[in-house]
DNA sequence: CCTAAAGTCTACTAATTTGGTATAGTTTAT
DNA sequence: ATAAACTATACCAAATTAGTAGACTTTAGG
């Protein structure tokens, strides 16, 4: 699963990106709208603002808003940044790597190739996945 | 990431299945080869014989040895028995739904189309992917 | 230049999950 | 009878998750 905080970033982030040019948007707006504890909500937007994708205004009439344009912003980069690496295995991670340790030869791991296959599936889809392509989802009927 | 529980018993399950009808193997000399924890196996191989995969014999010469065919025991079945839902969020597992209680919408909510796929793609993998077929691997050159 | 609005920083904390360990059984082949 | 082997119950420490509290800094506008 996912953490909340992924979650809650990618609904900020879709929240934003509707909003993309438009001026800066209030913490507590976003929390209000979006259901999401204020406090944490801080924290999270705070983490999106040092990795480059959002900035922030202070003071009277301050906010945040999205500085990357909504189809640059993937969801596998916002999970890479909130929840760390998105394989199932440590050794089949691409910049976190780390052996498993109680494997004997991972080399001929079977086990192994089977979770590479669905790291590669996985990042595959949520890289094609930007904020863009996800706004554009929710208004087609289903 | 799965849980060491999950790789603990995928990695027993392998050993197991390569002794397929040969009789029962102790546990401590599956935590050995393995270099699994004894007592964490025991419980592993318990939760594995209380689902049906496993059978074991007490007393001397006992062990624990596979029941079920080797093609019959996939991955998706035995990650769901240790970690639970294999979905990346609560609202787009199967037999667990549950909805995001943040959620405003779900029927137009981009981020469960995006992580609906994820999920389909993942379990198709973990599902083709068999005891026999990552033995099968395993002696494949690479 | 004061003040209220708004983001920022540091430090807690409670609950849950993970990855075990310890101890005392019970069953069974020989 | 006994030793080998699995079983059941009960702990436990560390890490992670999902927050909260409170003081601080910046800035627009009067």
């Amino acid at each position: 699963m996912i953490s909340k905080k992924t979650k809650y970033a990618l609904n900020a982030l879709v929240h934003l990106a509707k909003k993309f040019e438009q001026g800066p948007v209030l913490i507590s707006y976003i929390s209000e709208q979006e259901n999401i504890p204020q406090k944490f909500l801080e924290a999270i937007l705070l983490d999106l603002k040092n990795a480059g994708i959002l900035a922030s205004k202070k003071g009277k009439g301050g906010g945040y808003y999205l500085i990357k344009p909504p189809e640059e912003v993937n969801v596998a980069d916002v999970m890479r940044l909130l929840d760390g690496p998105i394989a199932l295995l440590p050794c089949v991670t691409y910049k976190y790597y780390e052996r498993c340790e109680e494997c004997k030869d991972e080399e001929t791991c079977g086990i192994r190739d089977v979770f590479m296959a669905v790291r590669n599936e996985t990042v595959q889809i949520l890289k094609q996945n930007t904020l863009a392509s996800i706004i554009g989802k929710e208004s087609v009927q289903k």
